[in-house]
DNA sequence: TGATTATTTGCGAATTTGTGCAAACATGCT
DNA sequence: AGCATGTTTGCACAAATTCGCAAATAATCA
């Protein structure tokens, strides 16, 4: 059922935890998009109503928006009276999608390596 | 309605165009992301049969959630007399999300000086 | 040619998602 | 207290997504 032996489950497992639905579900939305992109360069804490001048959703819509994306761990919040104060974590969204890019080159590094040692035809065209 | 001056326009449409939803969109569902980790640790071309193994999902819809991920470049398939091999892009889509760290670091860095300059007080708790 | 295997496509059903509106909730102000 | 402002939540609805099945397409083999 495996293509290599369970030495390589280390690096997949890696791989799998990184492979985190709700981020990727977060920022499959162009109207998201465009509010990670207003964080970015806004470079400071915004209100719902401040964010939401970005794209032409209603602001209930930016409420959930932001929530989503704040429970995907790519906004923090931070309530200020009675507003709310979102802001983009740019550190973790980084090394977030660095480790991720770690992890796939990583499990093919380890799992290409492995195929060698068996003896057999690697890797396809991209070893 | 914008927070900086012109000059940190080139960051910010970086930023965007990185910000492509095809790609999170293909990313967004849990048996894809399956088939992206079955591709990575299985290091080599499989055909359509071979990836639906890991998820119990019915073989069409194994060719349409390998279509979308080809189509937003996360695999390459060559077709082999009556079979296609599905490959990850493993350098395409780490580097992808590199690229994509870098652009929101870039941003915040470039936007974050900026606001200096301006005299401005600066970028939140995140600067 | 006909039979078999691999993959894709059309279709309909079930589910999820994005949205606006209205109401609720929370906070601050007079 | 009453009123205004900012945000969230319930609800309904349209659009999109996922899925399995069956049929179509493509390629191999007898």
């Amino acid at each position: 059922m495996n293509d290599l032996p369970a030495q390589s489950d280390d690096c997949r497992t890696a791989l799998r935890e990184q492979l985190r639905p709700e981020l990727f579900r977060a920022l499959c939305d162009p109207n998201r998009l465009t509010l990670v992109a207003r964080f970015a360069s806004a470079n400071r804490p915004l209100t719902v109503t401040e964010a939401g001048t970005c794209c032409g959703v209603h602001i209930s819509g930016v409420s959930r928006h932001l929530a989503m994306l704040r429970e995907a761990g790519v906004l923090q919040a931070t309530k200020q009276g009675r507003e709310v104060r979102y802001e983009l974590d740019c550190g973790a969204l980084a090394s977030a999608l660095r480790q991720l890019a770690d992890a796939l080159e990583n499990c093919r590094a380890v799992c290409c390596a492995q195929t060698e040692e068996m003896g057999n035809e690697c890797c396809g065209s991209n070893c």
